[in-house]
Formats: C-alpha cells, sequence, structure tokens
DNA sequence: GATCAATTCGGGTGATTTTCCCATCGAAAC
DNA sequence: GTTTCGATGGGAAAATCACCCGAATTGATC
C-alpha cells in the first residue's frame, strides 16, 4: 500500500470469539491498520460489509449461518470493490478455488505468522493477490492437470454423498441399503464408484474423507 | 488467585500461528499473566511443558502429531501437579470427558470472551475447575446417565489400542500386519476382541470411536 | 426423438473382514 | 508351582466388501 497517513480499515469475521479478539489484539499493535468492526458469522459479516465499508475483509471459512465463501459472493455482489482476504483452517480441500472464485484476493491459512498477515493485508488492500504458499501450490496443481479436461475432479453425485454420509456413521452395505430403500447391490455399487472417485482404497477411509470435508460429525448418534 | 506480585506463568499450544499469537497479543495486556511458551503441536508441549514448568497450560485439542488430550495425559504423567486448561473449538463431542480424565482442570471455547479466558485461567491455577457453561451441561448429562452403571469398560490392551489407531487411519489388516510386523491373523484377533469389547460392528466404528476418543486425529497423513 | 447422466439392479469373482475353534509362549499374579 | 492374562499364530467358515461386466429406468438436455 502506498505510505499515506490513513490507516487500512479493516473488518473481522470469525465465529470464535477469543480468535476474533485475538487478531484484533494482534493487529492494534500494527501501525497504519485499524480494526473498525467485528462479525461472528457470515451474515453479520455481510451486513457490516454493506454499512461500515471497510478497506479490507478478513473471513474465516468455517461459520454459521452463512460460509465464508457464500458471504464472499454475496459482499462482491453488494460491492464489486470489496478486498476480501480469506483466514482459515485447512489447506486440503478445494475450497481455495471456490473462494477465489467467489472474488476473494487472499487465502491465508491461521498457521501463518504475524508478519504474512500485515503482508497480505497490505497486498490485498493495494489489489494484489495473496495467497499462501502452500494455497498457491494447490492451486498451481490443479491448474496443470492435463488429464482431467473435466472442470475439476469428478464430483460426487446426490445419491453418493448420501450413501458416503452413512458409511462414515459406521452403517455396512446392507444398512444402507435399508435405510435408503435400496438393494445391496446397488449399495456397494455407490460405495465402489465413491471410492474410485476419491482414489480410496476403503470404506473406512471413505470414513475418514466425509469427516474431514465436514460432510458428517461425530456424534454418536 | 492470591493477589502476588508474581504474575502467572503461561504456556500456550495451538497449532495455528495466528491463533496462537492472537492469544499472546490479547493476554500481553492482562495484568497478572505471562505466556512464557509457545508450541504448535502435542509434541512441543509435552516437551515444553517439562522443561519450562509453566503455571498453567493452554491446549489446544486438535493438533497435528499428538492431540491434546494425548498430550495432557503425557504432561500429567510427568508433573502430576501440571495445570492444563483446553481450548478447543466444538462442544459437540465428548472429547471433554477424556480431557476431564486425562487431567485437564478447564475446558473453554474458542468462542468465549477475553475475560471468560482471564477468569478461566485464574480458576484453574488455583486448582478449581473452569468449565464452559455448555461443557458443564454436557458433562452433566454424562453423569445422569444411568445406562452405564457397569464399573467400566472392558479396556483395551495397550496392543489392540496401537492396532486400532492404525485401523483409525484407514488402513487394512495386511497394512496394520507390516507395520506392527506380526501376521495378518493377529491383526485380524485384535480388531475382533477390540470390536467385542467396545460392542461395535466393524471397523469403521471402530475408527469413529478412536476419533471420538482422541486416540488419533484426522490429519491425512 | 435422441442423448446423456444418474440411479437402480443383477451375475460373478476374488479379496477382505469377522468370527469361531485351538495352541504356544512369557510375564505377572496367586 | 500353578493360574491367569496378554500377545502371538493356525485352520476354517461365513459374512462382508470391492470390483468387473452389463442393463433397465428415469429425467434433463439437446
Amino acid at each position: 500500500m502506498t505510505e499515506k497517513d490513513k490507516p487500512i480499515r479493516i473488518l473481522i469475521a470469525d465465529d470464535h470469539q477469543l480468535v476474533r479478539q485475538g487478531l484484533i489484539a494482534l493487529l492494534s499493535v500494527k501501525p497504519g491498520v485499524k480494526v473498525i468492526g467485528q462479525a461472528a458469522d457470515g451474515v453479520e459479516a455481510v451486513e457490516l460489509a454493506h454499512s461500515l465499508g471497510p478497506d479490507i475483509i478478513l473471513l474465516d471459512l468455517l461459520m454459521p449461518h452463512k460460509s465464508g465463501i457464500e458471504a464472499t459472493r454475496e459482499i462482491k455482489a453488494d460491492n464489486p470493490d470489496a478486498r476480501i482476504l480469506i483466514i482459515t483452517s485447512f489447506s486440503e480441500d478445494e475450497n481455495v478455488y471456490q473462494a477465489i472464485k467467489a472474488g476473494a484476493l487472499g487465502y491465508l491459512l491461521k498457521d501463518s505468522s504475524p508478519q504474512e498477515l500485515m503482508q497480505a493485508i497490505h497486498d490485498v488492500c493495494d489489489g494484489r493477490l495473496a495467497l499462501h504458499p502452500h494455497i498457491a501450490l494447490k492451486l498451481i496443481e490443479e491448474l496443470n492437470r492435463p488429464t482431467d479436461s473435466q472442470p475439476t475432479e469428478d464430483p460426487l453425485t446426490e445419491r453418493e454423498v448420501e450413501v458416503l454420509k452413512l458409511v462414515a456413521k459406521g452403517r455396512s452395505n446392507q444398512e444402507v441399503a435399508k435405510e435408503l430403500i435400496i438393494s445391496e447391490r446397488t449399495v456397494g455399487a455407490h460405495v465402489s464408484n465413491i471410492l474410485g472417485k476419491l482414489h480410496l482404497a476403503n470404506r473406512t477411509q471413505a470414513a475418514l474423507y466425509a469427516l474431514r470435508k465436514g460432510l458428517t460429525d461425530l456424534a454418536p448418534e
């Protein structure tokens, strides 16, 4: 950013109050930036982005009511000039592409240093992309994939996701069949397709995949 | 805590650097506390807890290499007087019981206010329990469950836990056998015993059990 | 109307998992 | 010394799972 006397006005959205307050405390000692608002979920973030008109918006991806990606879309729809920097926990999923496509200028992992955060804030504020090295790598890998001429990877169908969710609860094929009112054979076919699409070896790995993706949780029942 | 002039010496363990630094920044402006160390995973946390001897240890539950619960167990084994306060993201699982049983004195959600954090730190430092209201409720519910009036369940042997951890990573019996240098038959026997003791139907359920108990985490590899 | 993807079901096959038996060995407990 | 328990294996059988083939139905799309 250019060296003006006006500080960068920041809006922070994260569902964890301690994380939010921590970021604010962290930024409060940095020169040239000023936190002007905070939101605890995606809905609040969209509202405050509209009413406050911050220079930059720090968004967590996992938030109740409205995810960071949805919030990004709506904020950009409301104001195409909004500068959004995603801050989240994991790099191992393809939310990056979604976020960038939705209009985010930056994607930072929570496992970054305060220096990296400041750098990213300045970059995004000046309209530059700010991607965490790991993220950038993922993005490149995705672009350099000539094998899949399809838009992206093979996505699971609706039904497959349904089956996967039950597998991730520890159900057998027979139990899944009963719950979905289909034959065991069909369940087997779905599971087989799921494993093939995701390049997994067995149903336990499929269950772990579903948990990582947040398709289901660890609640006993 | 009593009003002495010595500040409470704190060790912070969280795998996300930004969260860690945020908490430090947050605590740095509070009187009576001082962060003397930080760890990025469970292993580091155990080491630093031993070498620094902090008054209180703030532990995240989800960390690479060693979960917060495992770290809690080891820290308490090394020093029974250690005071551990768990800070994590979700209330919806029963890791609380595991954490408390492992020796943690407090369990705070990341969606808490700085005031609540300070209160919890002081409580734990003085040897009092510090539970988030939601957490306390869960704990009460668990205690008022007459179904589990049995003394305890059949505990898993050391070897069985070892096998279970690998099963929970999606390994097949063959792979487990190779990793533990035993025959596939023996692995099968262990798995069978595990399922019997825990009253589970299949290995995927065993994997879910291990995740709920904090025996392992969702880290891809 | 034709095409395509998704869903459904089947036959068949082999691998894997799970559960029964059983036995040996060592350590710990009585 | 005897007993008990854990870990280790073996044989065998059943159940389940994973994968190959093909095919009928539906619904959306062209």
